[in-house]
DNA sequence: AATCTACATTATAATAATTCTAAACTATTG
DNA sequence: CAATAGTTTAGAATTATTATAATGTAGATT
């Protein structure tokens, strides 16, 4: 979804009444000048702690569901047992910071395109995602 | 861990004492022809149902992250709010299918060395891994 | 081989993330 | 502006995991 866009009519074209709640998340999740990566959590939080919007938990749940479900959000995989979330829901690798927990996507550029030679009978490749565990440099390695 | 070795041995090599859990778990995990991939689930359900073995889930618990942390054991980051280990613990690459939840390893052949052109100042990085999620061919894509 | 002690195991309680439920609410349709 | 189908909500339920504290045991010491 783009910076400042008509939420409302983006929320109706995927089939997703535009309730106060919904439209409110989409000015958190997408008026933003680069990607935002969050858990759930962290999407609370900015919610009633910057927003001062009270948006019940459930609420949160359903609607980050929704928007994955209609490709507005992309999930990510990280080990932890949080689940992570990304506005840029094009094909993309990332980095995670295991400092900080922070997701940081790549660039086109900065990994040149995987080459898949092994072939499953009967299956067809729906995603290939590289993640690159990044960590300080002058720690013992994990 | 290589298959029928000296679990007794290999457990003491890392200061872990060679309980009857460890090394009835390690027999489970690592006496196989291939790598074995699982979540806790499916490890308790293997010890109790096929071996009999009545080990307490906090056990489980414990033994697969302290074979995590001595290098037995690698987990692997899936999508779901599982964790997934593998007993393959060198760096490599998996397919992942999403129809059955199913892990595959990718051999060395099977994806070329992934070049990361992208460099984050004053952090080195961990690891590099590819997941690749396959489906089958006749269904529409998720 | 009996004893000691630090490490392990266990059942159970606690926590954390997520999903379910069912009642109250609201955006849209007619 | 009433009907209704989709939404929101608080709170309960569920699931995966971790903590607790009592009991058990491997391996060292006598």
């Amino acid at each position: 979804m783009p910076k400042n866009c008509n939420f409302i009519e983006k929320l109706r074209e995927v089939g997703l009444r535009p309730t106060k709640q919904r439209v409110k998340m989409c000015e958190v999740l997408y008026n933003r000048e680069k990607t935002f990566h969050f858990t759930i959590n962290d999407l609370v939080k900015l919610l009633s702690e910057k927003m001062n919007q009270k948006i019940s938990l459930a609420t949160v749940y359903n609607t980050v569901h929704a928007f994955e479900k209609k490709g507005y959000l992309k999930e990510i995989s990280i080990d932890s047992h949080k689940s992570y979330f990304d506005t840029n829901t094009s094909a993309h690798h990332h980095f995670f910071d295991e400092d900080t927990h922070e997701l940081i996507d790549c660039d086109e550029s900065d990994i040149d395109k995987i080459n898949i030679r092994k072939n499953i009978t009967g299956k067809k490749i729906n995603s290939v995602e590289v993640l690159v565990r990044v960590a300080s440099d002058n720690q013992t390695q994990k």
